[in-house]
RNA sequence: GCUCACGUAGCUCAGUAGGCAGAGCGUAUCCUUGGUAAGGAUAAGGCAACCGGUUCGAAUCCGGUCGUGAGCUCCA
């Protein structure tokens, strides 16, 4: 009887119930389970939470098994490999201080400041050592520390990144640390039991990375690498990447003889005679469609006049990314968005609220000055004909119109097999307009994805400067993400140019 | 812009104790062959991205410029 009362009951969902003594370790219980089981977990969520396999039981509880097969048991895995990639590095390395070293999609990675320069040729120095650590199937071991010892602890190895991170946290908050032989790193987890569960591990490649992504802060070196349970798995994955390689578009763009770059242009594409035929072709295409959903084409001006840019607000926000000219004495700027001349074929016109909303569309030619380091292709380019529109409407239309162009974003990107997840960009810090604009612009917006379902993320700060925006990113062969269409909501441009409708009181 | 790597014929690349620049594919011409990126022969094509330095001598070492590639919070 007392034997009973000291058990407790564990529900191991898709398997069945399994009672232990209070204080056996979740890992000790799946090995009682079934070995099979213990083998391929590596973690267990319990309602929402996520914990290491050597965390012991101490009440009933229901738990869910998480293998490779899960993506948040990938993630575990992964997180645990970056763990060993980042004491491997301070094997090897002198005056190591850590960055962060998340789980990412398809592997993980570990940024590191160290004065001396990690080459391509150290990374198969890396992975031996790492070799090493997963050998010595060394444990992992859950630490728990109150926010002054964890400042002390990581001060006191010189982690000034670590201590940041733990500045950051909540005054009273339990802090935790994940420690496996002589390395220990701050760390939520959770984590494998042991260092031994990691099998075939590759580090793929580096990078510069700024700490916490800013550019003003210091720059990290980052490695990248990927991890799978099976060396099957590792090899099917790394001839994924060599496929998808033969798919990009650059390699492709060349082969086909569709465009091409020099270097009299960076960034500035040259499209040949088999790229024009796709163009004119997708041009023809988009024609269609764009008659078909009630808009009407018109074609506004490269260069225009520097007063219609103070105008529209672009020489104060954007001024970085233009270029300029000058004709007759006075200056000029080479449009790097279509929105201005728009304004002005508008304002060209009278138009009663019968008339809205108004759909103009362009494919306008736009140039922008990117930075250097972030062209590519033809995905990332300095100039480019934009798929352009804007719709003059009356506030009741806004949701109406908005849900629209979203559907013919969606028909456009469906009809090409492109993946797209979406993002919600908020005011950013360089902007105008008044907060209550921003509030109001960014609510409907919103409204349309919630009352569509759509699932998105919000991307604070990433809005334009005169307005909120709803981001399309679309995935390419390499599963890399590339911002493309935006919708975005103005209630800025038609004041400041003063655009004007007859309404239905006159 | 920043970090690291790279920059040799149209394309893919070889060429390290610094000593006269190579291959495959492609192109041109010719031959062979009635078949869907066929075979053979010959040829053209590179101021080694550009500029400067070290050296008797540099594609090869050093510096700068330009360009390309990977990446620059998928959060401890």
């Amino acid at each position: 009887m007392d034997n009973q009362s000291q058990k407790v009951k564990v529900l191991i969902k898709d398997w069945g119930t399994k009672e232990v003594a209070p204080g056996t370790l979740v890992l000790e219980l799946l090995h009682q389970a079934s070995g099979k089981l213990a083998k391929e977990t590596l973690a267990v969520k319990v309602g929402n939470k996520i914990i290491d396999l050597n965390t012991p039981i101490n009440n009933d509880m229901e738990l869910k098994v998480l293998t490779f097969d899960d993506a948040e048991g990938a993630q575990v895995y992964r997180h645990t490999a970056s763990h060993v990639m980042a004491q491997a590095v301070k094997d090897l390395y002198a005056n190591v201080r850590l960055g962060i070293g998340p789980s990412i999609r398809d592997g993980f990675y570990y940024d590191f400041d160290l004065t001396q320069a990690i080459n391509p040729e150290d990374l198969p120095k890396i992975e031996e050592q790492m070799k090493k650590i997963i050998k010595d199937d060394l444990p992992l071991e859950r630490i728990e520390l109150g926010r002054g010892e964890a400042i002390k602890l990581f001060s006191d190895m010189g982690e000034k990144y670590k201590v940041e991170l733990i500045e950051d946290l909540d005054e009273g908050s339990t802090i935790s640390c994940y420690r496996q032989g002589d390395f220990i790193d701050l760390c939520a987890g959770p984590h494998l039991p042991s260092t031994g569960r990691l099998k075939a591990i590759k580090l793929l490649n580096l990078a510069g990375a700024y700490w916490r992504g800013d550019e003003r802060r210091p720059m990290l070196q980052r490695i990248y690498g990927t991890v799978f349970p099976k060396a099957k798995l590792l090899e099917e994955y790394l001839q994924q990447l060599e496929e998808a390689k033969r798919r990009d578009h650059r390699k492709l763009g060349r082969e086909l003889d569709l465009f091409s770059f020099h270097e009299e242009g960076p960034g500035f594409p040259f499209f040949h005679p088999n790229g024009i035929i796709i163009r004119r072709e997708l041009e023809n295409f988009w024609r269609e469609e764009h008659r078909r959903a009630g808009y009407q084409e018109i074609e506004t001006p490269i260069i225009l006049n520097r007063k219609l840019w103070e105008q529209s607000g672009h020489w104060d926000h954007y001024q970085e990314n233009m270029y300029f000219t000058k004709i007759d004495q006075q200056d000029y700027a080479v449009k790097p968005m279509n929105c201005p001349g728009a304004m002005l074929v508008f304002k060209a016109g009278m138009y009663s609220y019968r008339d809205l909303p108004l759909r103009l569309a362009e494919m306008g030619l736009v140039h922008r000055h990117e930075k250097s380091g972030t062209l590519h292709g033809l995905m990332r380019v300095r100039s480019f004909t934009q798929d352009d529109a804007h719709i003059f409407m009356l506030p009741e239309q806004i949701e109406d119109e908005v849900a629209r162009v979203f559907d013919l974003v969606d028909k456009f990107y469906h009809i090409f097999g492109f993946e797209y997840n979406i993002e919600l960009s908020t005011r950013p810090e360089e902007s105008m307009g008044s907060d209550e604009m921003w509030e109001k612009a960014t609510t409907a917006l919103q409204n349309v994805l919630i009352k569509k379902n759509i699932p998105y993320t919000i991307n604070e700060g990433d809005g334009a400067f005169y307005g909120p925006k709803i981001d399309f990113h679309l995935q390419d062969s390499l599963g890399r993400t590339w911002q493309c269409g935006t919708i975005q909501l103005d209630f800025q441009m038609p004041e400041k140019f003063d655009l004007n409708y007859v309404a239905r009181d006159g």
